[in-house]
DNA sequence: TGAAAATGTACATATATGTGAATTTATATG
DNA sequence: CATATAAATTCACATATATGTACATTTTCA
């Protein structure tokens, strides 16, 4: 179940993000299409709570820098390293295509840095951006870092859908991939999930947290190439990760 | 009305902001005194919007980068210029006392800007924290910079409480105060609005942004320095902000 | 200056939502 | 390996909450 108000909170931030100027009470109702006292209800909780202020008499709401100090103390625990952004920044400008960091969460996967390719046709992804585990080649390059109970006890929170033509439908399908994608040396995925868009990517643990790196772009740029490009991103990954114990 | 689930979102990213580690739905839920499924529904919301994840299986919540993404987008926008800070955190060395940027949020001041104090005993303040605009030192400097006609309107919302012996409890004191602040050349609090706590304010007004800058300790230690406390603030606003026109 | 329009605020009520209890899944222990 | 214990999830229902409506205030424009 989805807790509206609190989704409602983050496509207000998001709202602000986007904008970046204040906005007042009437300009956030009508972008919502919400009702003005509902409206009115939420932004005096984040009023109240320190999260917004009004820069201006009578020019709106803010987001006070409070968001920025809570966010930069959460972000200060176990920070990537730093050659984790320089290896997908690498990535990215070598192959133009985006390049991303990516962590599991449940069913999905997470990516918890991007930077995206700066071809007008690119795949578009954000920080924070959801895709399956199962039907992405970032998610099974997590997959493969898991031992097979946990995979195991991942499967059968699936919920098997045809995304596209090739998505994996069962678990045999999915442990089948992976056992080629060792093979391989590498994991695939062409339009899995998304239409149009394929991707290369390899497990890239970290200390104890298993993450993985991904390049991802329009199938007719990155397909004819996608060994070149896997074997980009190992070479890199070599180059950039220090060496030594630990 | 607070809208309950907007809060709680605010205090479930205030916790983590706290422990700063990954933290299970039962942990959360036993934190907080919410029930389990309420829990799960919150989590789940946050985590299918993409801003908490699972760092490794089995060991909990955490959030994602993406707090940190969005929130440096929305401060981007006309961010406080960098004397500013320098500023509070020389007034905060020294004095040892804490020193903030203040900004107008309707009836109340929130703090922008804070660089605490060292000593054991000292005003705790943090960025987002917001205090009566009527009440206090740094809240009058904000008023200095209104209209009386923009002055009236604040008034006319503002529920008037005894906090202390000295608060002002009705328009004409609020109006006096300002007078004598104006005179005096600075604002004071003698435990307006906190019990033992007293500070100095000016006014801070950047660009068309109406801000003020206060320094605020326990009385015993500041209120005999009151008039050199506001002397060091001037002078030192004088000293660091850029000279010439704009 | 005055009247109209837009914006912000308060409140009662119907309903969307949070929650207790039940069920399933995971982990610890003998 | 079986069983006990704890955690996570689901679901139906009572209730806390979002909203329609009415009112107040501010701004716009003739």
């Amino acid at each position: 179940m989805i807790v509206r108000q609190a989704a409602n909170v983050l496509e207000i931030m998001e709202f602000f993000a986007q904008t970046r100027k204040p906005a007042t009470l009437a300009e956030i109702a009508d972008h919502f299409g919400w009702p003005r006292s509902s409206t009115f209800n939420l932004l005096a909780t984040l009023s109240e709570k320190g999260y917004l202020y009004e820069p201006r008499p009578r020019a709106g709401f803010y987001p006070t820098p409070r968001w920025l100090a809570m966010a930069r103390l959460i972000s200060e625990v176990e920070p990537l390293p730093p050659w984790t952004h320089t290896l997908i920044a690498e990535l990215s400008a070598e192959t133009g295509e985006t390049a991303s960091i990516v962590a599991p969460a449940g069913v999905m996967a997470v990516f918890i840095d991007v930077v995206e390719s700066q071809a007008p046709i690119r795949y578009f992804a954000t920080v924070g951006h959801r895709v399956p585990i199962h039907a992405t080649a970032s998610g099974r390059a997590l997959l493969l870092q898991y031992s097979p109970e946990e995979r195991d006890s991942v499967y059968r929170k699936i919920e098997f859908k045809q995304y596209g033509p090739s998505t994996p439908i069962s678990i045999e399908a999915v442990e089948i991939e992976l056992r080629n994608s060792i093979e391989r040396g590498y994991c695939v995925s062409f339009a899995d999930y998304s239409r149009d868009l394929a991707g290369a990517a390899i497990p890239l643990p970290i200390g104890d947290r298993r993450l993985s790196v991904v390049v991802a772009g329009p199938e007719f740029r990155i397909g004819p190439k996608i060994a070149e490009v896997a074997a980009l991103i190992a070479r890199t990954v070599d180059r950039l990760r220090p060496k030594g114990p630990g």
